[in-house]
DNA sequence: AAAAATTTCGTGCACGGGCACGGAAATTTT
DNA sequence: AAAATTTCCGTGCCCGTGCACGAAATTTTT
């Protein structure tokens, strides 16, 4: 049975002429070895071809690791509501790695908050980090402490460049907006489309829809070039004021009938197009919020693009936790998650 | 730190009086045991939310797992060998639990080479197995000796009804043909369209995309009533044929201009529309096989509906390890994937 | 050269569970 | 009721590694 001829520590210590004791100090080279018999243990291990038994060592250390994830909190079935449900499954499949997860929650609108829930964070003093970077100095001060103390840490959703993160995780944002112009069109010309912005009043914080919206102009100038693109801003908080301004202007645009949206709400806009179904022929949204999906589902949007923060998060904690525990390094180091297409015929076994 | 209060054997033979020996023997149920202690340890197990500690069994027992794959393999880049590839993935993921995987192929044309490598794999002595059943007879005198011997099985791609099966793992067909007319016709009314579909000579074979093509009809009866489907058969052993056939049905029929194949082989058709790009505007197929993505991307085939085979192999050998490894018994035991809907514009992160 | 300080190393227990062996308790037989 | 079974159960060692503690070896100091 060569097979089960599994070489533990033992037998290197053997082979050296040592102690386990001493082999296992230079296995985590944590000092306190003669410089001889480090290359000693080092030459054995070579030549006999050791591997560390996980389970051995996991059991040993009582696997008490602590996965921090720094990302904004939302209303239930809000973008990043979905991102903790996605967290919550993955919690379980690395618990019995001996891997703990927590979240710390941070108003995304607060700057203020965002620093305070770092500040915890750090307190727990976690053995890995994964985290939506939102605002920029905030996001480097706080990398830099963990490349101080030899802490990985993984972005999800949008990353900072020329850090030393472990990985990354997230949408192609130009892509997707490529993507949605040809599901809006279907790849036929199209005269007038409307595209529905939400307004943003957040100092210091980026916009991660740009790179959408750029993706989504270049499609239209390359496909559709005659094509009028309307937009029309809206205000999430007073949408009695968007329906109304959706009101004038289709009084002055009749002939519209290809709507979309950057971000994930178009589910704001259900209840106008509920009340206007010959308004919104083709309605191209994004994200996998229950509201759109319910929407979706209906009919009443055509498609949505989805990305899966849940696999995002899922997908970055397993990463973290593989580092963590076994010291593996993950094969990418950017990864960008594909995009689903849903529409009413795919979406319920999704 | 109530956290890391682990509740382990011995916290329940102390809660009983009894000793981790016959814990022990309950938890494993393997005899030997009064009804009245067994009893008790099963309420203490209950009542302090006792769970193995995973490393610590596979320290003990050395974990010498093997789950077998009985599904065909396929030349590269076809559809068993993607899910081959799944299989090679997940491979790595479940060795760190002990569990090995070996794939026993065969070839899915030839009834005696399913037997063979049936045989081979039972000499194997699996813990569990994944199969794809592709012959009736042939799958359910295995499943007898699989049930007889106590050794769970999952079914991939397609199922075997009234079997003990752990859980199964595949594709909406039904579904996905309903979804396959949707994204041909685009919702609009389209007067022609032509399915190319493959003969089948394989006595004994069942073709598992009848359902498939159920939906699709269904879809076209329901919102499409007036359009007229023609049906065009090809052998792909001789494309040569094939092609002078599509020559032959476009010369009658200039109309046509949306074309779908209901299994994964658009590919063969895809060197004619090169040479005649007027014809297929509109091509919906299915499965992510290579040459069916090279298509996609080149803008020859319009979308692809994939079931993601890797995927599958994925689940199937997670659930299944989990089965051997912890005892837990999947959430749910038919699994139908989702279907991605690929375009030339979201296939590059795919 | 002896004492002190420092570096280097070995020993032994812990982690949680599997399992064999033998002994105690309950049951059956004489 | 004592002996022989049978059923049931406890003890103890093992898996391979981590780590604390203290001892041995080496170097530095007096």
């Amino acid at each position: 049975m060569a097979q089960s001829e599994r070489v533990t520590i033992l037998d290197i210590a053997q082979r050296t002429g040592l102690s386990k004791g001493t082999v296992d100090r230079v296995l985590h080279n944590r000092g306190e070895v003669s410089k001889k018999s480090y290359e000693a243990v080092m030459k054995a291990i070579k030549e006999l071809g050791y591997e560390p038994n996980v389970y051995a060592s996991l059991l040993a250390r009582g696997g008490n690791h602590l996965i921090a994830v720094l990302m904004p909190g939302g209303e239930p079935g809000s973008f990043w509501d979905l991102a903790a449900r996605g967290m919550q499954n993955a919690k379980d499949s690395v618990l019995s790695s001996g891997v703990k997860v927590e979240h710390f929650e941070f108003d995304p609108t607060d700057i203020m908050s965002n620093r305070d829930a770092a500040v915890r964070m750090l307190d727990a003093n976690p053995s890995g980090v994964i985290m939506a970077p939102m605002y920029r100095e905030g996001t480097e001060s706080l990398t830099d402490i963990l490349r101080e103390r030899g802490i990985p840490y993984v972005f999800i959703d949008s990353k900072i460049e020329d850090s030393g993160y472990l990985a990354y995780f997230g949408m192609p944002m130009y892509r997707s907006g490529y993507l949605c112009a040809d599901m809006l069109t279907g790849g036929l010309p199209v005269a007038e489309v409307l595209v529905v912005r939400v307004q943003r009043d957040l100092l210091g914080q980026s916009d991660p829809t740009v790179n959408r919206r750029a993706g989504f102009m270049d499609y239209m100038h390359e496909h559709c070039p005659d094509c009028i693109i309307h937009n029309l801003l809206v205000n999430p908080a007073d949408m009695e004021a968007g329906e109304k301004a959706l009101d004038e202007f289709f009084l002055d645009h009749p002939g519209v009938h290809h709507i979309a949206m950057f971000n994930s709400r178009i589910h704001l806009i259900v209840p106008w197009l509920d009340r206007h179904p010959q308004r919104g022929r083709r309605v191209v949204g994004f994200d996998n919020l229950d509201a759109n999906i319910q929407a979706l589902s209906r009919g009443i949007v055509s498609a949505l693009i989805c990305q899966h923060p849940d696999e995002q998060l899922a997908l970055a904690i397993q990463a973290l936790s593989e580092c963590i525990v076994l010291g593996k390094h993950p094969s990418r180091r950017d990864n960008f998650m594909h995009m689903d297409i849903l529409t009413r015929y795919n979406v319920e076994y999704y």
